[in-house]
DNA sequence: CCTAATCAATGACGGCGTTATGTAACGGTG
DNA sequence: CACCGTTACATAACGCCGTCATTGATTAGG
């Protein structure tokens, strides 16, 4: 009554290649076969552990959010809690920019012939604004932001950052207004509509552009 | 030495059908066979009257431009030029939901099998940002906005309403933070980034909400 | 050792973009 | 008028894709 288990390295080998075909030649490139010959095995492997292309491109992507949230966690908390929303921001840029292709059909771009998320997969995404939320919510205890909804504010900033790194991504952000120019100038535009101190906002982008990605 | 002529009609009429294709079936129903089905032709028209099959999606996209350009340009200058910025912004967003797989494609989402957009195209699509640049001149000159540059200004609006419409588009904007709430925090806060009065800028913002789309 | 069960390899199907080849329409030329 | 070079479009083919039914291989329990 046991039969032969399934191999579940195969399973993580199939994501792993799946991520690396999508970074290193882009969505096109993303196919049973090229996975199965890079794999070593059968385009049926595709469908036994995952339910076709399509669940397989889930399961990336589901590793790409936690790639992402990782990413996010790794921010340190200091005592200057815009200085830690900038570098959150940071953080969050270089993931994708990291991750180009990853971010892409993370995001609902890259269509990858019909495939869209579902929606327990942008709930599993979701997460992702913890860390920006509790940044926020600092930002208020120490009254740099006036008080308001911290999921709100979060919600603002992630909202610029998406932005910015899809028009990045997009190549739409040129000289002289660079990706890095406008980021420079949203968070801060953001900071001050939250409320924050402008003298004081000035700096902590500053630093929170400071801290290593 | 004089050939058969190009039939001027077939080439309008692919662009036609493939923008209905694209709005009404995704990105996925694009194809050279189901366009040549809907128009009466073969595939070969495509690479006739285009190059193939991504110079076709280039000029859809060239005229989802103009179509956003027109859909802006026609919003009203008023003697509230706050209000103004914001009536752009709803503009921006109702073109953006009225063509939705149309503005995935133009901003580097929906990879269409690779497809990718040139310089030529990023450009065509950068005079889109004149009417925006011209009210926050406005905004400016009426003493509104904190003196700065115009287009960087103008850039991180479009940053944020780009965010929000693709964020929108992908169903991450789940209540409470529906793309409205979000919309209206963060025309607020990229208004009162910008230097506007607190009070003032609230009633632009729900003057220019007032607007019709 | 046999049997049941499960994974994976093979090959087929339809659909895709693209290309080679055929064909018919056109304007200039006699 | 006939003729011909040129070009637009039709047809069919090629290679690739996702998907799946069939079949062989492999393993665990009896």
């Amino acid at each position: 009554m046991s039969p032969r288990k399934v191999d579940p390295n195969l399973g993580a080998q199939l994501i792993e290649a799946a991520a690396r075909l999508l970074s290193e030649e882009g969505p096109a490139a993303l196919s049973t076969r090229k996975l199965a010959a890079t794999v070593g095995t059968s385009t049926m492997a595709v469908y036994t552990h995952f339910g076709g292309m399509d669940d397989l491109v889930r399961a990336v992507v589901r590793e790409g959010f936690t790639l992402l949230n990782r990413r996010l966690e790794s921010v340190e908390e200091t005592d200057d809690p815009v200085a830690d929303v900038v570098a959150l921001g940071w953080a969050y840029r270089a993931n994708a920019r990291e991750h180009r292709h990853l971010y892409n059909v993370m995001f609902g771009g890259s269509s990858l012939s019909g495939f869209s998320l579902t929606d327990a997969d942008r709930q599993h995404g979701r997460y992702t604004l913890d860390a920006l939320v509790r940044a926020v919510k600092r930002c208020v205890a120490a009254e740099r932001f006036l008080p308001s909804d911290p999921e709100l504010v979060a919600h603002q900033l992630w909202i610029a950052l998406h932005g910015l790194v899809t028009l990045d991504l997009g190549g739409y952000l040129v000289e002289p207004f660079t990706a890095d120019t406008c980021f420079e100038a949203q968070v801060c535009a953001m900071v001050l509509g939250a409320g924050d101190d402008p003298a004081r906002a000035r700096e902590s982008v500053a630093r929170g552009a400071l801290r290593p990605v």
